[in-house]
RNA sequence: GCCCUGGUAGUAUAGUCCGGUUUAGUAUGCUCGGCUGUCACCCGAGCGAUCCCGGGUUCAAAUCCCGGCCAGGGCGCCA
């Protein structure tokens, strides 16, 4: 018996009449006088082990008086059944105690007591445990492997940025500073310059990477550290890139939709997969959308978060893109449109609502990056590392980035970001 | 950084407006006992809360006032 190797839960229920060896977590005991159930629940999903009178086992389920989330495992046959409601059952020969939980469980693992975000996060190893939360993250890993899969097929090399760098001087965002030796360092805010040197040389290239912002913001749409799921690709403009991050975004719904059926059904979730090619709305397009409504909108400026959410229902469609922005609105290496330089090659996508990605084509000639950075108001100078990549043979290239978190919540439909987040960084969370 | 709302057993809530029989209620959890087909089992008993912290008003504060911390929401900020 010893010889058993453990299996999961779901594969035990489909050995009818067959000795199993599965181990797991007690999702609860159900104590009927000399009859005793004990739910046992791992990976893979849950199933009821029914102890009879007859059965040793119940002398051990007697002096072990198991608890919630005990850690136990469990040889025995599996059998069908009339009675129980999944219609299958585990009738144990043996019964092992891997390990005590304590009690009072600081919150309900069942899901049955909702907790407080709070309390989950401050617990999180024990929310993973828990049906709402598991999915989330069972989906983002389809999300994750999902982006890396389409990225492959097309040809695409993952890549490694680093996550510390010398210079904040890219303006905008505030950074994290930290020690480093004798000289100050920054947590990169964007892999940026990194994907774009990459790219003048691979072609093209993905990547993975998690980013810091240290603004002190506070809304559930935004982390001091998020993931992003960048890509960057030589002879391709915007427009190139955009059929490319259609295409992902449909590949990755796909995906979640045939994989994840069990968790958008705990999540209550039915997705559409959007219909390609998505619309795209120039940025004036949109300005014209909110004066229409009356809405007070000076041409330039950005939209507020609620002017985004009429536009995404004045829109309808679930995704679409926003392009053409003006360049105050982007930064210095957005290619600006040779008949009108106000205006660059940039664009958002929106996906129920939010910003989910935005991208740009980049401007791979050094004099006009140059004169870009004078007309933002930034010294050359400071730049001329990131200038000088593009002085050797760079080609003409574009990018985008989706933020992880972001994603996972618009497909989960959460409206936190933290729960999209296994361990969310914000103004006061560091911990754990 | 601003505005709104909140902080009560392990968890989630009622009570707070309008201060006083509130021994701070309920659900769930936990402990113990009973029960042969349960499935959020059921039944009985019990445990568990300096009512977030500090100060003030008052004969009296979970309750009113001020400050702080924390949380949720709305904004801002976020190339």
């Amino acid at each position: 018996m010893e010889c058993l190797e453990r299996i999961l839960i779901e594969d035990a229920k489909k050995r009818l009449g067959e000795q199993v060896r599965i181990s797991g977590w007690v999702n609860r005991t159900r104590d009927i006088g000399s009859l005793k159930f004990v739910v046992l629940r791992d990976l893979s999903g849950d199933i009821q082990i029914t102890v009879k009178p007859d059965n040793p086992v119940s002398q051990i389920l007697t002096d072990l008086k198991l608890g919630r989330e005990d850690v136990v495992e469990i040889t025995g046959r599996v059998e069908a059944s009339q009675i129980a409601h999944a219609r299958v059952e585990v009738l144990p020969e043996s019964l092992k105690l891997l390990n005590r939980s304590k009690q009072p469980l600081p919150l309900d693992v069942s899901g049955n007591t909702k907790a407080e975000l709070d309390t989950r996060l401050n617990f999180r190893f024990l929310d993973f445990r828990t049906p709402r939360t598991s999915s989330i993250f069972k989906i983002q890993h389809v999300i994750l492997s999902s982006f890396r899969e389409f990225l492959t097929n097309k040809g695409f090399m993952e890549i490694q940025p680093p996550c510390i760098i010398a210079s904040a001087s890219e303006g905008g965002a505030e950074l994290f500073k930290i020690p480093y030796f004798e000289k100050e360092a920054y947590l990169a805010q964007s892999p940026q310059l990194y994907k774009q040197m990459c790219a003048i040389s691979f072609e093209k290239v993905f990547m993975v990477v998690p980013i810091w912002r240290a603004e002190k913001f506070n809304t559930p749409t935004h982390l001091n550290e998020v993931r992003q799921m960048d890509v960057e690709q030589a002879f391709a403009d915007d427009e190139a890139v955009m059929k490319l991050l259609e295409e992902a975004l449909v590949h990755i719904i796909k995906n979640v939709k045939e994989k994840n059926s069990k968790e958008l059904q705990i999540l209550g979730r039915n997705i559409e997969i959007p219909k390609t090619p998505l619309r795209r709305l120039t940025y004036t397009d949109a300005v014209e959308l909110l004066t229409s409504r009356g809405e007070e909108f000076r041409w330039g400026d950005d939209f507020s978060k609620p002017q985004e959410k009429m536009i995404a229902e004045m829109v309808k469609d679930e995704a679409f893109f926003i392009k053409n922005w003006p360049s105050d609105q982007k930064a210095f290496y957005a290619m600006p449109y040779k008949d009108n330089p106000n205006i660059v090659h940039a664009f958002d996508l929106l996906y129920n609502g939010i910003e989910i990605s935005s991208g740009t084509q980049r401007i791979h000639l050094p004099e006009l990056l140059v004169e870009r950075l004078k007309i933002k108001g930034l010294n050359p100078d400071d730049f001329s590392h990131y200038v000088e990549c593009f002085s050797y043979g760079a080609p003409p290239h574009s990018g985008w980035s989706i933020g992880l978190e972001r994603l996972t919540m618009t497909i989960t439909g959460m409206n936190n970001i933290r729960e999209c987040c296994m361990f969310p960084r914000d103004r006061d969370r560091l911990v754990p």
